[in-house]
DNA sequence: TAGATTGTTAATCGATTAACAATC
DNA sequence: TAGATTGTTAATCGATTAACAATC
């Protein structure tokens, strides 16, 4: 599905990028903050590259993909990328998201993203402990499991946040996906079944440890992106 | 580089396997834990796949790349799995580990760590807060700054978990590699730069919740492993 | 044996990089 | 103009999947 100009705006209502290039944008777009605030109206692909560490190539391919350009060969507007990654991965209400699972994870993850992007919208947590339920963490209000379905449908919560105790993980996904949550990002470290209509990212910590532990005694080159 | 055999046992000192094979050594090696401990002595490349929710193909192939093989069509050793795995991953003496970091992120991370890998060992936590060293958290005393250097040295520290604030992180990871740090798993949400014999893991939340979101959005499937 | 299972090669898919024409 | 930069196609690389012969 490529995009199409039109009348000087992009139809890009279905643009399907690959995962790589969606993960770079939101790189990108914190960059970009970034040089924005130092007074950069204009940065080139090199520029851009380098302070991800990337490749000029990559940085312009991901324009390409994205239909974004630059003209005038003085780089690529600064304020229009920032805006036109916006158009890509947020919509225009911003979507709310429920931290589901606070333990010491689930109050890390919360007080980090709360108010981080404005787009996203951590509007509950929840938890199974009757000490947490009804307090406050990192400004999010804690209920209990009992109120998910009712939050989810009142706030139209559309993403959770997964950070369970492992027992309780592959159940609780599969009770979000019952109750209509799209999208599940999954900080435990199990393997997730959910069904397909479900977008799920996993992250596994011990995965990632492990794999480092692997590359620095087989003394790989093992460098991500 | 591939595997031979020799004399019965596998001579695999320099066996380096895809990224993608490693990461799921990792996860093959819990699910195997589990169904050890259900008492289970074999399993099928179909079994092990379900486990996982990926193809019996591709545990197929990993354990062909890795030289483990089954013998006798009754499914895979789990015990002798688990070690081939180990051996692979693991060093016989275990990698100590430091956390450098220990605001929420820093304390989460430490306490799930701690003792969840019999081989991989947090011997030290790192903050500037005087309040917070000389405590311990998670079981894992907090040091100072100034003493990374020397508990490097003296702990044979070779893998870092970076978890410092975003405007710290790229200054810290290189003093880490000057000291001789091997590998970094960066939990900041910065792209790193490091020298090329530093292994680098990096997980970006921002990112991970972004993306999510992007294919929640264009509602394109957008599952991984 | 027939059927289930494995190990391995070849084909395919997705992502990155090389090459290069076009632009200012 | 010459040089820097961009946008895009083709080639390459890495990983997954399909196909299938071999084994018990």
């Amino acid at each position: 599905m490529r995009l199409i100009r039109f009348d000087g705006k992009y139809s890009n209502m279905k643009l399907d990028l690959p995962k790589r290039t969606v993960e770079r944008l939101s790189k990108y777009r914190r960059i970009l903050l970034g040089t924005l605030a130092d007074g950069k109206t204009h940065i080139y692909s090199h520029e851009l590259a380098g302070l991800l560490h990337i490749t000029a190539v990559q940085v312009r391919r991901d324009m390409m993909l994205m239909g974004f350009s630059s003209m005038l060969r003085k780089g690529y507007d600064v304020k229009d990328l920032i805006e036109a990654i916006g158009d890509l991965i947020d919509t225009p209400a911003g979507m709310n998201v429920a931290v589901v699972g606070l333990g010491n994870f689930g109050q890390a993850v919360t007080t980090y993203l709360q108010g981080r992007r404005p787009k996203l919208h951590i509007v509950a947590t929840f938890d199974v402990a009757k000490e947490k339920i009804g307090r406050a963490f990192g400004g999010v209000q804690c209920y209990s499991m009992e109120e998910l379905p009712g939050m989810i449908r009142e706030q139209n919560i559309q993403i959770a946040v997964l950070t369970v105790p492992i027992d309780q993980a592959q159940s609780t996904a599969l009770i979000l996906a019952e109750l209509g949550i799209k999208g599940i990002l999954n900080f435990t470290t199990v393997p997730l079944h959910v069904p397909e209509d479900v977008c799920l990212e996993e992250y596994d910590m011990i995965t990632s440890i492990e794999k480092v532990a692997y590359f620095v005694k087989h003394r790989g080159e093992c460098q991500e992106g």
